[in-house]
DNA sequence: ACTGCGACTCAATAATGTTTACATCGGTAA
DNA sequence: TTACCGATGTAAACATTATTGAGTCGCAGT
């Protein structure tokens, strides 16, 4: 997320002094650790140690282990979002391309517990009350899209407002609830969820 | 907060060795710092400073730190399954008891935030995938009840575990989002999204 | 070559979860 | 009563953690 990168010359690729750009690499570890351990296992020290860096060194990039594991949220939220952003392409849009960001966001979530649960679990820094800002942007972007696509255009915002929630929150749901073992990842259960009550609201 | 009280004979009520019933203290004082604190600022050693004993003690009761979140956890949802059981009781079951039953299972989300985030990130011990089980079973039960009761007499096990689900994700979702600050704790917002959509499945 | 500053290391601190060995209470059986 | 024993609690110790402060190293521009 730094800005400044309009660098010509010689090993540029960004700030590199000793490391070369440790940020992101912590950034990287934390996430490939983040697939085998669960968040509260994850200590900065290890990842730091993944590195192959000093614990200590973190504290130049990041002010405490939140930002980093804020950080990997981010990083989280733009994947889902890209991972989001192709199935609706795939699925060309409208109404199937609904359903199959939605079916994205679930797998999305199954195929990465630790990280989607970081994701969840993560303050956004200050109190937002919008459902833009915070880790999750683009992949808030993504839904209003869609409901925006789906929705006729007469209608209010509020009736925007609230068929994007009814989405997310059904999605999310789903994902914990699966994650948890409260229900077999069944992907017929999940079609069924995504497709049903969402074609009833159009 | 204490149950069980029909103490006839000189100070039975149960085990009170030197303490009186330590594990339910633990728990107690648990939930109590769970109103102020998140949940990863909680510390073993504060709950037992809390109770007033050391902090070994508690391996007395529990096998560690995760135990005793899930023992929380458990009456954390019992505590939910109860509100909810009285909501229906209030809107006299059918429809509206359904409604009621998520209208008071966000607010509970509302009302106890760390609490209900130990709830949903405690891991039940093994694998289940069932909906029963785990720590939120009375809560499943009562949520299997209203089921019952809104579905016609016709439909199949499938579909009442798919409204089932349907309707946990949602007010589990709209409860995470308005505990994240993603969206502002609306009356009429959690109103909208409890009602529609579960109206129209019917 | 010198200097400054950014990136990093080392050592130390307070706090945590957990283990081990020990103390104490209260009921049971002699 | 008295001696015991297991359930319950304590104290000391250990490894690990997040975070801080005082340095060290090396690239950049002068």
């Amino acid at each position: 997320m730094k800005v400044k990168d309009n660098s010509v010359n010689i090993q540029n690729a960004a700030r590199k002094y000793h490391h070369g750009d440790l940020r992101a690499a912590l950034v990287n570890a934390g996430l490939e650790l983040l697939k085998e351990r669960a968040v509260d296992d994850l200590s900065l020290r290890e990842v730091a140690r993944h590195v192959g860096v000093s614990a200590t060194a973190v504290y130049r990039h990041f002010p405490d282990k939140q930002a980093l594991h804020y950080a990997m949220s981010q990083q989280g939220a733009d994947e889902l979002g890209a991972s989001q952003g192709n199935a609706v392409a795939d699925a060309g849009g409208g109404m199937p391309g609904f359903e199959a960001a939605g079916r994205a966001y679930v797998l999305f979530a199954l195929a990465n517990p630790g990280l989607y649960r970081l994701m969840m679990t993560t303050k956004s820094s200050a109190d937002h009350y919008e459902m833009d800002s915070s880790a999750m942007g683009s992949a808030m972007l993504l839904l209003k899209n869609c409901v925006a696509e789906v929705l006729p255009p007469t209608a209010s915002a509020l009736e925007h407002k609230v068929m994007a929630l009814h989405a997310w929150s059904l999605v999310h749901g789903i994902s914990m609830l699966m994650l948890d073992g409260l229900v077999a990842p069944d992907g017929e259960v999940i079609d069924a969820l995504v497709t049903m009550p969402i074609s009833q609201l159009a």
